[in-house]
RNA sequence: GGCGAUAUAGCCAAGUGGUAAGGCACGAGUCUGCAAAACUCUGAUCCCCGGUUCGAAUCCGGGUGUCGCCUCCA
């Protein structure tokens, strides 16, 4: 089955086919390491993690590359204010490779917890500036840049179009929008693909013009070259690097050897907040952690993604993504059900279910719909280790790590339970031998009050759990 | 001011011409001393108006609402 994409620089959805044999390169804008990375990052990640997975189900090599931008990224990235990585630096008292280095790791722990695959190649753009260096000498020499006080900008206006990834009209949008023009930039388009450090800046090299670093943008444009060649298969990011990042990566790629970078450019939506944006200044940015401290794993988080497409907004709030956590814990049931199985499935149900299936997930990756028949399969009556391995083969794309299942739930039983409920637990179960119901009930509710639930199971026992 | 997206049951949402997937919640039932859990069952004609068509949630036009981008952000 042809595996189709859409493609934000055609808009339209596309026959996938690799431009060099069985080999897909893929190129995924990664974080900038200033700060925790939050669940809207996140959303981004689990869409690239399941188009890995589709490709190699798919029977596909890959060879994917990810930046992690440690120098570069300024507050805005129409190359205003200061540094990311600067200004967390000097806020946290540290240096700004000390910054990288801890936010990097809490970004792949993240990352780990998800069971987000790590693309094969990890690059930085600190271990890159020679390579953006001559990047950007290129530009130059193709007489797409000039020089400044402050930088050494890209000249829009040399190019045949631009911008070609999003509708806006240049003059139109600066008339109505309050933004500053440096005075010296020769149109209010062009970008900085080398900066000029100022006299207190950490993070500098020598270049012709002086102690300096690159620009935010030069870095995916010359490490994607480097890695995958001058045009690669498919490259992702989120929305917003529609109108100004990959806008500039196709223009520094033209400038330099006059070819768009990728042949597929794909973009995932946002994800909201309760109906609105996600934002510091409303406080409604959170982390997987946070998440995880009301009770969210991080599994389940992805769980909650496959409740929208990836190229439609989705709206988070506690509420949604508990209900994601139920759904998993009872896929997880599910799966331990049929793994204990003992019926046989006739091979023409489990290829009818896997057709489905997979029409969905190569149709644009629709995992919401794939997901209707991964709970037909859950659902199904017939315990069945066929059914077992057959959510396993849809786990493949899913990444939910279903086959821990009884390890996942364990863990959630597994819980310390202080010697005063113990002994609470202890009275009630005499209560209960004693058919002292009220009694019984009476202290089931005082256990409740200090934050435990006890459940009868049908041999007598009982169960506890945190609320 | 410019550009764009979206509007489907209580919530999260699939579905782009042929009589509305799925998840969660709610309600009912089974089970249970009761409850919880689990399992089963139950619900929408798709923002409004007009048009095209044998037939539209799905196409076109006009409204209204919400959201986003152009400023930080995946």
């Amino acid at each position: 089955m042809q595996i189709k994409l859409y493609n934000t620089l055609t808009k339209k959805k596309e026959d996938f086919v690799p431009l060099n044999g069985n080999e897909v390169r893929i190129y995924s804008c990664g974080p900038t390491v200033y700060s925790y990375a939050h669940i809207g990052n996140f959303r981004t990640y689990v869409f690239v993690d399941n188009l890995r997975r589709l490709l190699k189900y798919n029977g596909y090599k890959l060879r994917h590359v990810m930046n992690i931008t440690d120098v570069g990224h300024l507050e805005s990235d129409a190359d205003e204010g200061e540094d990311k990585m600067e200004k967390a630096a000097k806020k946290e008292n540290k240096s700004p490779y000390e910054i990288a280095k801890f936010y990097a790791e809490a970004f792949f722990k993240d990352m780990d917890r998800l069971n987000i695959e790590r693309p094969e190649i990890i690059a930085k753009a600190t271990e890159h500036i020679p390579d953006m260096l001559e990047f950007a000498k290129e530009i130059v020499k193709n007489g797409y840049a000039y020089e400044t006080s402050t930088a050494i900008y890209f000249d829009v206006s040399k190019l045949d179009k631009y911008p070609v990834l999003s509708n806006r009209n240049v003059d139109d949008q600066i008339a109505g929008a309050r933004v500053d023009v440096d005075p010296e930039k020769k149109n209010p388009y062009d970008f900085a693909i080398w900066i000029k450090a100022p006299e207190n800046h950490i993070m500098k090299w020598d270049s012709p013009w002086g102690l300096s670093y690159p620009g935010w943008h030069l870095e995916c444009s010359a490490m994607s070259r480097k890695y995958l060649g001058e045009v690669f298969d498919i490259h992702t990011g989120g929305v917003d690097h529609i109108p100004t990042h990959h806008e500039n990566e196709i223009a520094q790629s033209k400038g330099a050897f006059g070819k768009i970078p990728a042949k597929t450019w794909m973009h995932v939506e946002f994800l909201q907040v309760n109906g609105g944006k996600m934002s510091k200044s409303l406080g409604n940015v959170y982390t997987i952690s946070q998440l995880q401290e009301k009770g969210i794993e991080p599994l389940a988080f992805k769980m909650f993604c496959y409740t929208a497409h990836y190229r439609n907004k989705l709206n988070f709030t506690f509420d949604g993504a508990l209900s994601s956590q139920k759904a998993l814990n009872r896929l997880r049931e599910s799966y331990l059900k049929h793994e204990s199985g003992t019926r046989n499935i006739d091979q023409s149900i489990i290829d009818e279910y896997k057709g489905q299936f997979v029409d969905a997930i190569n149709d644009d990756l629709n995992i919401p719909l794939a997901m209707s028949t991964v709970w037909e399969v859950a659902r199904n009556d017939c315990k069945s280790k066929d059914f077992a391995n057959l959510l396993l083969e849809f786990d493949k794309v899913l990444g939910l790590d279903l086959i821990n299942s009884g390890k996942y739930i364990e863990e959630q039983l597994k819980i310390e339970i202080p010697d005063e409920i113990q002994e609470l637990i202890e009275k009630r179960k005499k209560a209960r031998e004693d058919k002292n119901w009220n009694l019984s009930d009476e202290i089931r509710d005082e256990i409740k009050e200090k934050g435990f639930i006890v459940k009868d199971t049908k041999d007598g026992g009982m169960t506890v759990e945190k609320m």
